[in-house]
This record gives C-alpha cells, sequence and structure tokens, in this order.
DNA sequence: ATGAAAGCGCTAACAC
DNA sequence: GTGTTAGCGCTTTCAT
C-alpha cells in the first residue's frame, strides 16, 4: 500500500527528470530549452524521461534565476462583461500572443482601491508591463514600478500623479460633432445625459457640448442636463422626467452608449419623434427601430495603438511618454 | 555622475530592506507577511524603509519556496470579444476574487494546437486551477496535470479523453422546446442554421430540433438545413437562398445567437414574416422591429457553477468528478 | 522575539 | 559536449 488514494504526489522537476535519464541536471536545463550542442542521444532519453514524468517546466522558477521578462501583462480594466473593455481585451491579448504573452486581467469596478489593490497584485507578479484604465483616483503609487523599468500604458483616460503614456479619444471634438448635428437638424432645446462628471470622459464631453451649443449661440441651461445617469434603465427614467415637464426638450445627447440605449427605448416606448444623439457606436446599432445618430470610432485600433506602445516599451523604446488622440466621426443611421 | 540617465536600478529585495533598517532579511519577510511576535519598533523600521526603497514583495519567488497556491487561475475560451464569453470571463474574475486570485485570460480562437499551447503555458505558470471551453480536440495532454492535482472544470462542452468535472446547457432540450414552439406558431417547413456539427452544442442542438419534429410527425428534410453559417453576413445569405427556393421554409430555427442576428436582419429587410427563433439570448432582443423567440439561460449562473466548482476542488475537494447540467427556457418577443 | 542557514526549481558562470 | 557550483528572492527550519 504504497500509493493510497488520495496520495498527492510531487509535481517532477528538472532533477527527477535528470536522473530517470542517468545525465545531469544541466543537460536537462539545456534540451528543455533546446540549446545548441547537446548530443542527439541524450536528448532523447531526456525528452524520453520528462514525457513518462509527465514533467512541466516552471516558469516561474526559471524567470526568477534568469531575470528574463515574464511573459505576462498585466491589464487593468473597469469591467470585462462591457462590450468596450472586452473589445480591449480582446485586442490586448492578440498584440500579446505576437510577443508570445499571457494577459492576467483584472476588473477595478471603478474603485480606487481596488484598482491599487490589484496593479499591486499584478507588479508582485512581476508582469513585464501595465495597461490600465484608470480611474480617478492618484497613481502616484506606480511611480515606483515606473521608475524600475515596469512600463505602463493608460488608456481612455489619463493617469494622475505620474507621467506615463497616454491613448485618448478625441471626447470634445465628437461631443461637439454629435450636438451640432442635432443643432443642424433644427434642434433648439437639447438635453444632456451623462454618467458622473468625475469620470474623465464624461467631463470632455460636457465641455464638447457645450462648444457646440456656444457655437450655435445657443444657452447652456442647467435644467436640460441630468447626473448620474448609470444604466439604461437610469437614462429610460431621465428622458420620461424631461420629456413630462411643461417645456420638454426637443432632443437628447447620451454621453455613453448605455445611456443611449436606454434613452431609445423610451423614445420608442412613447413613439417619441424627439432628436437623439450618442457617443459610442454599439452592436445593432443600424437595426433601432428609430433614427439615431451615433459618435462612432474604431475601438479595435484604439486599443492596438496602446498595446503596441506597451509592447514597444517592453522592447526598449525609453523615449518621453507619448499621448495619443484618436479622432472619432458620426455615423446617421435613419429607421430601418 | 553615479546615476547617469537610462540607469536601469535593480528592483529592492527583501536583503536591501533589511540592511537598510538594520534588521535581518527574516525580520523583514515576517514583517512583509504579517507574522506575529515582532517588536513594533522593527516593524516600523521595516515599513519605513520598504516604502523608501519602493519595494514589492517577489510573489513568484514566495510561491516557488513556500509551495502555497500561486493565487493565480487560467480561463481558456474561444475569443473574449464575443460576450457569450466576455459575461463568462467576468463572473469567472468575480468569483475568483473571492478567493483573492488574480485570472489569466487567453483565447483558443478554437485552434486545437493554440488551445494546447495555452493550456501548457498557463500551467507552466503553475496556476491554481483551469476553466476551460474546450475545443473539439483530445485533451488527454492534461492528464498528468490533473494526476498532480491542478483541478480542470470545462464549461459548455465536455472534454474528450479526460475524465473531469463539465458544467454544460441542456441544449437537447432547449433546441427541442424552440422547434416545438415554431410547430406550436404551424410552421411545417422550418429551416435550421448552424455554425458546424462539429461543435458539440450544435451537434447536440441539431438533435433537439430532429426530436422536436419527429414528435410532431414531420419529416427531417435535409434541403432546409444550412451548415457553416460562421457569422451574421452567412446568416443573412443563407435566409436569402432559402427564401428564393421555389418552396421557401415559412420559419428558421437558428442555432445561435449571431446567426439568429443575421437571419433577422436579413428577414427584415425583405419584410418578411416567416418565423424565427434562436439558440441564446442576446442583448437588445427585445428591441428588435420583428417578432422573435429566443431560447434563454442564465449565463451568468452558467459560469458560476462552473467557477465555484473549480475552487471548491483547489479548496480540497477530491470526490469524484461531477456533471451538471443547466435548464434553458423559452422567451418570446413579440413585435416592439 | 530574532537570526543563520538551507533550499524551492531553475539557469548563469565556470569548470572539465 | 557535459557537469559542478552558486544563486535568483523568498520562506522554512531550527537555533538562540
Amino acid at each position: 500500500m504504497t500509493h493510497a488514494h488520495g496520495d498527492r504526489l510531487r509535481r517532477p522537476t528538472m532533477v527527477d527528470v535528470a536522473q530517470r535519464a542517468g545525465v545531469s541536471l544541466k543537460t536537462v536545463s539545456r534540451v528543455i530549452n533546446k540549446s545548441p550542442h547537446v548530443q542527439q542521444d541524450l536528448i532523447d532519453r531526456v525528452l524520453e524521461s520528462a514525457a513518462a514524468l509527465g514533467f512541466r517546466r516552471n516558469h516561474n522558477a526559471s524567470t526568477l534565476r534568469s531575470g528574463l521578462p515574464t511573459a505576462t501583462i498585466g491589464l487593468l480594466i473597469e469591467e470585462i462583461a462591457n462590450p468596450f473593455y472586452s473589445t480591449i481585451a480582446d485586442v490586448a491579448a492578440e498584440v500579446a500572443r505576437h510577443h508570445e504573452t499571457l494577459l492576467i486581467t483584472a476588473s477595478s469596478e471603478e474603485d480606487p482601491a481596488r484598482e491599487q489593490q490589484l496593479l499591486r497584485d499584478l507588479c508582485a507578479r512581476r508582469v513585464d508591463g501595465l495597461l490600465v484604465v484608470p480611474t480617478g483616483a492618484d497613481h502616484a503609487f506606480l511611480r515606483p514600478e515606473v521608475e524600475l523599468g515596469v512600463p505602463v500604458v493608460f488608456l481612455d483616460r489619463p493617469a494622475t500623479g505620474l507621467l506615463a503614456d497616454t491613448v485618448l479619444l478625441d471626447n470634445r471634438g465628437g461631443a461637439r460633432d454629435g450636438v451640432a448635428g442635432l443643432v443642424a437638424a433644427g434642434h433648439r432645446r437639447i438635453a444632456v445625459l451623462l454618467d458622473s462628471l468625475s469620470v474623465y470622459t464624461m467631463h470632455e464631453r460636457v465641455l464638447g457640448a457645450q462648444e457646440a451649443l456656444a457655437a450655435a449661440g445657443l444657452a447652456w441651461d442647467p435644467s436640460l442636463v441630468r447626473q448620474d445617469v448609470r444604466d439604461p434603465a437610469a437614462a429610460g427614467r431621465a428622458v420620461a422626467e424631461l420629456l413630462d415637464r411643461a417645456d420638454p426638450p426637443t432632443a437628447f445627447f447620451a454621453l455613453n452608449n448605455r445611456i443611449t440605449v436606454g434613452a431609445l427605448q423610451e423614445l420608442w416606448r412613447r413613439r417619441s419623434d424627439a432628436g437623439l444623439a450618442g457617443f459610442d457606436d454599439f452592436e445593432l446599432s443600424h437595426l433601432m427601430p428609430r433614427p439615431l445618430t451615433v459618435v462612432a470610432y474604431d475601438l479595435r485600433a484604439y486599443a492596438r495603438t496602446a498595446a503596441e506602445l506597451l509592447f514597444g516599451r517592453i522592447g526598449g523604446d525609453h523615449s518621453a511618454p507619448r499621448t495619443v488622440i484618436l479622432p472619432t466621426r458620426l455615423v446617421q443611421h435613419p429607421s430601418p
């Protein structure tokens, strides 16, 4: 009864493989790492032994000793279930794969404390670089890592308290175009629905909307602005409230696609012919049962820019930090 | 000129922290790991030193020596940009977080060779467990890992060549219900659109559709079955071809939501009143411009079942492998 | 309560 | 070509 049920066998190491093959540890290392100048005879014996024992090289031990990159990068986003972020993750994984690198994906859920903890956890695992969609919090705690040579690229929002590569959208220009489109369609009372001004992108988009109104000689009416619209249901409620006023708006500008979808649902439910434009395109937007204008952009190119910037840094590019701004374009969807 | 520009400083280690604090390496280890019985005085000195140097404990070295779990699991899916998989990733990360574990997400792109490589890479990083949506290929190569105690849970499709926990949908029952619904609505010529029979879920769903037709006394007409419908555009073309026949079908059953969306677009474009039912719900399905029936299920609960099964195993549950089948339900969406 | 020494699995540096 | 030794950064074991 030497191997009772439940025995947890120790994982075979290079020493085990070497003993079984009758060679030295170093020869096993050479074979496993495909280094040249090893006799074919020994190669065969080592590979046979490794296969028989089910040997798998311990990548963590390997990088610990060699000091080579861990071939792992960290991606910090808000929540992976959101198509915006899952597309970013997809592109990041795709670029990472071209560099034979795996991706640890972590979601901050918009919580700065959680974000900081996750970034520390990623650094503790000695990732080769970080791709971060930051919360609004301070990122100065990352400075030691950056100074020690861990590249960090920020995407979609700038970092605070840290100078690093940043890839952003033309939020202001896109919002300006969206509102200008509504104005061109004859609207004078345009409601604006947003999540929170404390989110960088929202703040920029509000500025763009204000610019467009000002350019048209229209006043910014705070009573037509609804904040804290955090999901489609809230957007629907906001639209309902605004339309039920004595002086309702004739058009709505939604500052992200979740708000757009919720607003659209409520407008359609009422068969309202109010104008609607929204920031971000979304799947099936061209199938919506009523006209809709969206501020669109190439999300995959956006994410690819950031990921390739990161691998450029990992590859040794030590030039000054860059900020890249991606353009947007207005897409009009008529009724289907 | 001791620190010329471009100097890559060595990362501080516990030894560096110890020297600066005037204590031993072991004391630093105790403080960093919050072990008891250390004088407050020394704790303060160590923490000050660690902060000043920007020390970050090397998690890889730590788990190497201690043999403790790496607090990292691997998720292998097909492609993270697909909402089905990104929802799974979200739930997996959520469950992992409750176990203070990070998630490495890798996409096989439905390529068995790539899947095998990725699973090996994950094992090389000594993940504590694997959550796998397998391709059709053989998974016997994972046997050494499983025997060495690395838990593996398969989701959505069973593994071949390996006995392990598996979480599946009631694909057959769901497809049966979907087709039965079309039959109940009076349809006798029902086209079936699918990706590939080599995918487990597709195969099961075809069997369910056949069962429903047989139960209604209807023959299975191979000329109404379209395979290799891999994306919405292909689905649209398949629908167009079938409708342009001399004896067109009066209804369509789409075996996944991408096919459903493509079929719906083409039906709507033609203002066809053909029946449409599809496997999988999708976002905004209730906003589509024409009636639609979907075979729905609780995707988050599905993924949670698998993730919790995995952490049960990681936590020491060595009972016999289980197979769990999640039910589906039929949801009818009238015109909006 | 603190520290010295050994060693996790692997690779670098140097023999032979 | 192959083996021996030391050591990556950390934790364990065992002194004191």
